[in-house]
DNA sequence: TTTTCTGCAAATGCTTTGCATGGGA
DNA sequence: TCCCATGCAAAGCATTTGCAGAAAA
């Protein structure tokens, strides 16, 4: 049983590939987004950077991360409040589990949804590219918190 | 068989018993989004309005929908550009059809969902409160008009 | 050497807020 | 009359853009 080649090697060769420059900033911010679970947005991304990296721009994390997207190496989520989460781990549409207290978000498990998209551009004459199932709610760790505060 | 009655009547009844005021400003985004097939954003909404009510501000429809959201009589949409779109035919949770050429939103007829949300509950511990299911992709008009240009 | 990328600052687009005035109840 | 709602302008926040200098190839 070997160890998989980590998946910021195949990020940097479809770089080279597509014509996008090696940097080292781009590098950084391949490693860090592959490798998380958190699905962080940009500023967190800028943060967790900064430790080894500083004079990196937020501006800058933008545009490695529409690299990234160009690449399909990473997926844009959008949450509704502290702007844009990227999912670097798991780069292709599947279901998301939001709390809506703590922000954080998980991954469950759903089967027999594969061919609910093929189905539905059958029936409407749709071409589907991409496909979004969130749900918002409340983890068990945060239904404990909110049960004698007030807020949503 | 007799007509409905108008979905705006019952919002109306919906604001006086939460303590909302009843005004004109009101009345008139309540029977648009009410109305509309058409899930607007807020300038639509605006520009819509101004045709029979000039003096009415963008900043107000945003505090007005606040308030329809709050009665649950609007849900938003986030489709990624062009801001917010609100459904106030069906302020319930279903999916949509999101055509990425003319932003245009289809609401398709899809069974077998409706347990997905309490199954994954219990499952995971969670609370759900509520869920979307968004499908991106070209509408066969948008296709045709794509197959000669080169966007997405 | 050429061309792309970075980093800063300014601009953008949508949405919210503060506050004085107006208008429901 | 008493507050809440409106309308304007300004602020806020995430993201994008323009451009000069830095750095890949």
């Amino acid at each position: 049983m070997r160890k998989e080649s980590p998946r910021w090697l195949g990020i940097l060769k479809k770089m080279k590939e597509k014509g996008y420059r090696l940097t080292p900033q781009r590098l950084a911010v391949a490693k860090i987004v592959s490798e998380s679970q958190e699905h962080p947005n940009a500023q967190r991304i800028y943060e967790r950077i900064r430790n080894d990296f500083p004079g990196l721009s937020l501006a800058t994390i933008y545009k490695i991360m529409a690299v990234l997207k160009d690449l399909g190496e990473v997926m844009e989520l959008s949450v509704g409040v502290g702007g844009s989460r990227y999912d670097g781990a798991r780069p292709y549409p599947h279901p998301h589990l939001i709390c809506t207290g703590c922000q954080r978000i998980w991954d469950p498990e759903i089967p027999m949804l594969e061919d609910l998209p093929r189905k539905l551009a059958q029936k409407t004459g749709f071409q589907i590219h991409r496909h979004r199932l969130d749900f918002f709610g409340l983890c068990p760790r945060c239904q404990r918190r909110h049960s004698w505060r007030n807020e949503e």
